[in-house]
DNA sequence: CATTCGTGGGT
DNA sequence: TACCCAAGAAT
């Protein structure tokens, strides 16, 4: 892809694209989203969890985050599992990890307070050039366009244009051209809505589209709406076998320690193999406790398709067993975080056994 | 630059 | 079903 941002972008189609859009979000756009506001904090976790994830998906999660932790004092005096345990279900672990070590960052480099400069905000774990952006524009610091998922669908699209991920830039350098001088807050959200409700991946709707007119791809074809395919992922087969322990109303948890999944979370003891579990729970004197009944079910990832065996342990002479005195927690006393497959498995384990 | 990070929804 | 992929970032 190639084109000269200038030639193809007078500076009198350029205002009228901003006008159009404008005209368009004041009617339509979503402003009534939960993190809409001038907090830069709100601002911060509201982006953070929007990385990669649905609208729909990070609502109930940013309402239960602010509920807990309203402002960056109640979060500097969180722990990391703190944090996990709230992020739990959402995925992508690390942007938990990071936001936890951005409230310690921000204690000992910037006073205690937000940074406001974008230079700043983009120095800190877990915040890249969008989300910089997102921050420092949404929060009426500064003049930063966006390039997220949306927008790079929308403006490919616009200039009807294979884009692959070497030439990204130009998408850059136009959504910062395009962006409003007055208003740069509502044109980046504006940009998203378009995306998100009109410019849609599938079945966009142009006939609503503010910009149809200029837009290169416009009347609408199947074959001129270009999206580049993302890398065809390979999904890897897992068997994993796990089981679950209890006793009486206390389960044994451990902390997760593959290589980056699910880091800094909890769960039963996991193992690659069924030989490896066996052996395990003969060493560690629980298998007699073994139930004979063991279920099994799949956990999705977008890269590796996992299968659990799952079996259940259910210790009734404690003393008896090898396993550490301090990895005991009942259930509805958690105070760390848990990937959603060990979720299911509880939620399974408590229907079994009429639990709660 | 290609992978690796979770989970849920859409087609 | 199987596959894509979402307000991306780090490595």
């Amino acid at each position: 892809m190639s084109f000269e941002i200038k030639s193809s972008y007078p500076s009198k189609k350029k205002s009228l694209i901003r006008k159009n859009i404008l005209d368009w979000y004041d009617i339509n756009g979503r402003s009534d989203l939960p993190w809409k506001g001038q907090d830069i904090y709100k601002i911060w976790i509201s982006e953070v969890m929007l990385q990669q994830t649905q609208v729909q998906s990070v609502i109930p999660y940013y309402k239960m985050f602010i509920d807990r932790y309203p402002n960056l004092e109640s979060l500097f005096k969180a722990s990391l599992n703190d944090v996990m345990k709230i992020w739990s279900g959402l995925g992508f672990y690390r942007r938990a990890e990071n936001i936890y070590k951005t409230s310690i960052i921000i204690q000992e480099e910037f006073d205690g307070e937000f940074p406001k400069n974008y230079n700043d905000i983009l120095s800190l774990p877990g915040i890249g050039r969008t989300t910089a952006s997102a921050i420092t524009t949404f929060s009426g610091n500064g003049r930063y366009s966006i390039l997220d998922g949306n927008v790079k669908r929308f403006l490919s699209r616009f200039l009807s244009a294979e884009v692959d991920n070497s030439e990204l830039n130009s998408l850059w350098e136009l959504s910062q051209y395009l962006l409003s001088d007055t208003r740069p807050s509502d044109f980046i959200q504006a940009y998203m809505d378009i995306g998100s409700l009109v410019c849609k991946k599938s079945k966009p709707l142009c006939y609503e589209c503010p910009v149809n007119k200029q837009c290169n791809s416009y009347p609408y074809q199947p074959s001129n709406i270009s999206s580049k395919p993302r890398k065809i992922k390979i999904k890897e087969k897992n068997i994993w076998s796990l089981v679950v322990i209890n006793n009486k109303g206390q389960f044994y948890l451990e902390k997760i320690s593959y290589d980056n999944l699910w880091k800094g979370l909890y769960s039963s003891p996991v193992f690659h193999n069924q030989s490896d579990l066996m052996g395990w729970t003969e060493s560690h004197k629980i298998k007699a406790y073994m139930e004979s009944n063991t279920w099994k079910f799949t956990h999705k990832l977008s890269h590796i398709k996992f299968t659990f065996n799952i079996i259940l342990c259910n210790i009734k002479y404690h003393k008896k067993v090898s396993l550490s005195d301090d990895n005991w927690y009942n259930l509805s006393d958690i105070d760390f975080g848990i990937p959603k497959y060990q979720d299911k498995i509880f939620n399974q384990y408590k229907s079994i056994y009429d639990y709660n």
